[in-house]
RNA sequence: UGUCUCAUGGUGUAAUGGUAGCACUACAGUUUUUGGUACUGUCUGUCUAGGUUCGAAUCCUGGUGAGACAACCA
């Protein structure tokens, strides 16, 4: 390419490992040069953003490079899994705006997965053991020590096979007996000291299986063996899977019978300060009623993003930004913020809210006059129109936006300054009305009936914008306030404090003193607003006309609040 | 005293033997009817010691540090 034909803004943007890898195969014609990813969640959870990261990867390389992506559930262990995080899963990956092409189950192979461990079985290569789980572990020896050989590794396979078939009976008990590939007690890699490939579990019935079956595989032995049956080329997963690739590729050799073969590869999974990325822990969370649900805003969930008003589109800028490699980091926090502002800059209509709110008099505007003024939707896209905002004698401001004595650079109102009231008047301070204690119950002010935005006279320069609410007109409203879960930067790092004790106290702050616009009114949920010189904020899922209910997003940007701190 | 993996500003990520760049953060300034946005600038980096090479973040060797692996979880 030459320089003159380059995109003008941009250079072609370099490829993550990953894609240069698929790239090579390409190329090189690996697997005829079909590309073939899968998204594989286990349904024991609800999804969140980490868990988007893999999805952005799986479904992002297949549209790339004009493969198929399927959702498979990997759902062999009934202990743990139901039909409500399977609905779930779905929900938020359509969402997430991707489509896969085909939806499997590992349980659809259940009866492929029993063939071929018997096979391994008839081969010699697998066994029934009976000890029980302890001994077993005891037995599988340590990192740095070898392990010693089950007395059941050498019985007949005629037995081996009856007692699989037992295994998946009537009679079968949990825990009296597995199933172990016979490998090699003394490997290197723990994964390869005869691993176990099938358990009983009749405790419960499987959510899509019932009670069809006692004998369930384990991980290691269905994903492999799943990518095959389904022709996955490249199997993505995150990096605590590494040590289990060589076992992925030992199990597919015993049966493959032709060149095709799916292969591994391994990327970091994502971590973000000041929360968890851990299904066990948000369902800690969730049960011990730390959080509301699974969509509590503060959760790292999808569907608890959903909640906040993060947008699918801010999800996507920000797994592009992070990008995928072995580094095995941590993301700030501050670079989902940006993400979600950059987004809601773009997108959310400007409205009026007051969250603390101290009544302002216009002792020169009219009596029972009510105007309706102009308030542009968004400055940032013409095309969003405008509304309606009543404006009156009486009036409520923010209790931050004024002082009676200022320090230099405050821009906001003080007895005998001027500000402007956006999209209304300039107006002066004239003062205020302080109760027994010295607090501050009413401002008084002048306004200036000839600097009307739009006005020529408006022009004028004046320091500050403040906003405001028609106290006739103001719509009282619930405002929650959401900031960081935990306060600890990274709660994995802090090794004698369980993850709990790091929960931030002021995550969740509701504020029942609060008016909005009443424009506000109908507003749909999760409709994405800005609380002009506040934040942006979203319709909970609960809000009603009768009771309006705002959640925080994320805060505006806030030079002067950053200002004051020492 | 094992196997595997990783190491670039505060954070994340590029540069694939040829000028260490980008984003976020922090800080300063310009613009502004949001102390927002936008724009401009500043600070800060190749873990370490050798080697190969005209030339090394990149290749080789040895250190150091970090992570993963010992569930009848995935």
């Amino acid at each position: 390419m030459t320089d003159t034909n380059k995109p003008s803004e941009n250079t072609t943007r370099s490829l993550n490992f990953i894609e240069q890898l698929v790239e090579k195969d390409i190329n090189n014609g690996r697997n005829n040069g079909r590309i073939q990813t899968r998204f594989p969640p286990e349904p024991n959870g609800y999804l969140h953003i980490g868990h988007a990261k893999a999805i952005c990867l799986d479904f992002g390389i297949a549209k790339k490079y004009k493969g198929i992506c399927n959702l498979r559930f990997d759902d062999t262990n009934p202990t743990k899994e139901d039909v409500e995080y399977v609905d779930s899963i779905q929900e938020d990956i359509k969402w997430l705006g991707y489509k896969w092409e085909n939806i499997y189950y590992a349980s659809d192979y259940f009866q492929q997965l029993w063939d071929l461990a018997l096979n391994l079985i008839k081969d010699g290569k697998a066994y029934i053991d009976e000890q029980s789980a302890e001994e077993i572990a005891k037995q599988k020896g340590s990192p740095t020590t070898a392990g010693i050989e089950s007395p059941y590794r050498n019985r007949p396979i005629e037995e081996n096979i009856r007692l699989f078939e037992k295994m998946n009976s009537e009679e079968a008990t949990e825990g009296s007996m597995v199933l172990r590939a016979k490998i090699d007690m003394s490997s290197p890699n723990m994964h390869f000291r005869d691993p176990i490939m099938y358990r009983i579990v009749t405790a419960v019935a499987h959510h899509r299986t019932g009670n069809t079956w006692k004998a369930y595989p384990m991980y290691d032995f269905a994903h492999g063996q799943s990518d095959y049956f389904e022709g996955v080329t490249h199997s993505l997963c995150t990096l605590e899977f590494e040590v289990h690739r060589p076992l992925y590729d030992w199990y597919i050799n015993q049966f493959a019978n032709s060149d095709y073969r799916p292969y591994q590869t391994e990327f970091n999974r994502l971590n973000i300060t000041y929360t968890v990325m851990s299904k066990r822990k948000m369902l800690q969370l969730v049960e011990e009623g730390l959080v509301s649900g699974w969509d509590d805003p503060r959760m790292p969930t999808i569907c608890g993003l959903r909640r906040r008003g993060y947008t699918p589109t801010a999800i996507h800028n920000f797994i592009d930004k992070i990008g995928y490699t072995k580094y095995d980091g941590i993301i700030d926090m501050s670079l989902l913020e940006h993400t979600i502002r950059e987004d809601l800059n773009a997108k959310a209509t400007r409205v009026s809210a007051v969250l603390n709110p101290i009544k302002l008099i216009l002792t020169n505007y009219p009596e029972d006059t009510v105007e309706m003024l102009e308030a542009i939707n968004n400055p940032e896209d013409e095309t969003a129109g405008n509304h309606e905002i009543p404006f009156t004698k009486e009036l409520y401001i923010e209790r931050d936006d004024f002082m009676e004595e200022a320090p230099k650079k405050y821009f906001r109102l003080t007895v005998g300054g001027e500000v402007r009231l956006k999209n209304a008047y300039i107006i002066k301070c004239t003062g205020c009305k302080k109760d027994a204690a010295g607090i501050v119950t009413e401002v008084y002010a002048e306004y200036d009936a000839q600097t009307k935005s739009g006005m020529p006279e408006s022009a004028r320069k004046v320091k500050g914008t403040i906003h405001w609410l028609s106290v006739e007109h103001a719509l009282p409203a619930e405002v929650r306030l959401y900031d960081r879960l935990f306060t600890a930067e990274n709660t994995n790092e802090e090794k004698n404090l369980d993850f709990r004790e790091m929960l931030n106290p002021n995550s969740l702050i509701v504020n029942t003193n609060a008016f909005v616009e009443p424009w506000l009114r109908e507003a749909k949920a999760l409709s994405n607003l800005q609380f002009q010189r506040i934040g942006y904020f979203t319709v909970d899922l609960d809000s009603s006309p009768d009771k309006l209910i705002f959640n925080r997003t994320v805060t505006l940007k806030d030079s002067w609040a950053k200002q004051q701190q020492p």
